[in-house]
This record gives C-alpha cells, sequence and structure tokens, in this order.
DNA sequence: GCAAGGTGCTTGCATTCGGAAATATATCGG
DNA sequence: CCGATATATTTCCGAATGCAAGCACCTTGC
C-alpha cells in the first residue's frame, strides 16, 4: 500500500510535467496565455459575479498571494481583468473578469479541450478517463471549487 | 468525452500544484533538496550505473537541459553527485550518483513515501489508489522510465 | 473608544527556470 | 579527409515564483 501510494504521487508528478510541457507552448503562442493565466480566468469564469479576492484565487491555484498581485497585473494592463473594491470591506481587490477577457478565455479553454481529448486520443476508452477523473476529483476535493 | 478528458487533465494540474505544496516544505527543510532534485536523484537511483547522461535525465524530468546543469551544480558541491566521462563520446558528462547521494535519496524518499501514505490515508481504498496508479502509468508510459 | 491581533494586498529580494546562443564533439555523405 | 549537420553541455538573459516585510483595514475584547 505505502509503495503503490508512493507510485501514484511520483506518476501524478510525472504525468504533470509532462502535460504542462505539451500544453504551454501552443497557450502561449495562440492566445497569450500561460498555462497558470488560463487557470486564474477559468476560476473567474465560474466564480459568483465573475469576480474573487485574490486571497481566494491564491489558495485555488495553489500559490502565493503576491503571484496572483503580479499575475493579474499584466492581465489587467491588456483589459482582460478588472478591479473591483468591496462595499463594506475596503481590504478586499476582487479580480473580475471583464468581456474581453470572458472572450479570450472561452478560446483558451477550447485549445485545452483539443489539447485534453488529444491526450486520451488512443488507447484510452472513456471509462478509463471519467475513472481518472473521478479518482483525481477526490484529490481536489479538499480544496476549493473545481473547474469545469 | 471531450468534456471528461478536460476535467481529468484540469484536475491533474490541479492535484499536482496542491501535492506539491504539501511535499516541497518538508522535504526542503528534512534533506535540504527540492522536490525536483530527489526525483532526480531517484531517476539516478534505478539507472543503470547510478548515472545518466544530462539531456537524459532532461528528458525525464521534462525539464530543460539547462535546468538540469543548474540543479546538479549545487549537489555536485556536496558531494552528492558526481560526474563522469564517456570513453567513446567526449560529449557527455553523465551526472552519477555517490554515495553520499544515495543515502540522502534514500530518507527523501522515506519521507515521500510517508507523505503520499497520508494523502490517500482517508477514504481511499488499496484499490482505487492502485486504478489511479495504473491510469496515470499509462499517461506516462510514452516517457522514459518510471521511477519506483 | 481603543489597543491588540488578524486579514488582504503589495513590494523587495533571492531562487528557479526556459530559450537562445556559444562551444565542443560526433556522425554522415561525398 | 572534409564539410555539413546533429548532439551534449554550458552560459546569459529575461520571466515567474515564494517568502518576509510593510501597509491598510477589519475584528475582538476590554
Amino acid at each position: 500500500m505505502t509503495q503503490t501510494s508512493f507510485l501514484a504521487v511520483i506518476r501524478l508528478l510525472s504525468a504533470q510535467a509532462l502535460l504542462e510541457q505539451k500544453f504551454s507552448q501552443e497557450l502561449g503562442s495562440v492566445h497569450g496565455l500561460s498555462l497558470n493565466d488560463s487557470l486564474l480566468m477559468m476560476h473567474l469564469e465560474q466564480a459568483a459575479l465573475s469576480r474573487l479576492s485574490r486571497v481566494d484565487l491564491a489558495k485555488r491555484l495553489c500559490v502565493s498571494p503576491s503571484t496572483v498581485t503580479r499575475m493579474t497585473l499584466p492581465l489587467e494592463k491588456l483589459g482582460m481583468l478588472g478591479r473591483e473594491a468591496d462595499v463594506r470591506d475596503a481590504r478586499l481587490a476582487y479580480v473580475t473578469l471583464t468581456d474581453t477577457g470572458r472572450k479570450v478565455v472561452a478560446a483558451a479553454r477550447q485549445t485545452l479541450e483539443r489539447k485534453a481529448k488529444e491526450v486520451f486520443k488512443d488507447r484510452w476508452s472513456d471509462e478509463e478517463v471519467g475513472t481518472l477523473a473521478n479518482l483525481l476529483g477526490r484529490l481536489t476535493a479538499s480544496q476549493p471549487n473545481d473547474l469545469v
């Protein structure tokens, strides 16, 4: 069991490195976004009011708050993200998804969906992919909201 | 199917970010190694003659060759890794695992195994962990040698 | 009302990483 | 043997990231 757990974790780390390598380049050249940029915007996409606080985003992405600050800065200048204050708490600076951002992230999502389908194109049955998604979902269940 | 593939990929990326966060800190403070350092040394551990070329390591870790050069430099100074030339090809500079390195990576592996077991401690049956490991193994099958 | 501690955000600094270029060596075609 | 191409490694530079510190604001307890 300890061996199996270890194997699962090691393979998960390796698989992620492989996928990130496959996805990053096209995502960057086609949409000008990094993989993490896309994930950030997808979190906003499905959030209530299309907005989330920076610490909330940090938790969902498993990155530090300072990273969120620096990631949002250029996207804000490009008009994909906006900033919104909270009426009750002046500390909060919500990150919002603009209409432009919504279009861009929709296109990025299509690219990701296509690449994802390629990953499982050969030698995978629908049921196997579903099982994998379910099991991984139990790992991420401890986290804030799921994407998709 | 395209939705399921996408879900699986997104969750895989999220799960990795979560696991890396959980593992990195203790691995660094206890053994002075990063997660990637440990993976690099584990690849050497199971390699023939305990040595691999830098490009080979780069492929296995899904990082650039320059990253391998920079990663190995401090570990070499610490006496965990060595350098070995090839008799036939003077371009090759094998990275080797020293006896010191072997002890350190064995300890790091134990830490990783313990943390991996914790991940699946609750709400996971042995069979489920095994299924996850198998499915992930099919993703990494296209890569050079598997760890563990 | 106020002091103490907690939370959200940003900035400075150090570390890590990928890509391009440079160097050295190997291989192949003639 | 020679030139062209390919491969292995390293270095330089720019981009991304975490942590610690600082600032602003909120909340709690008195």
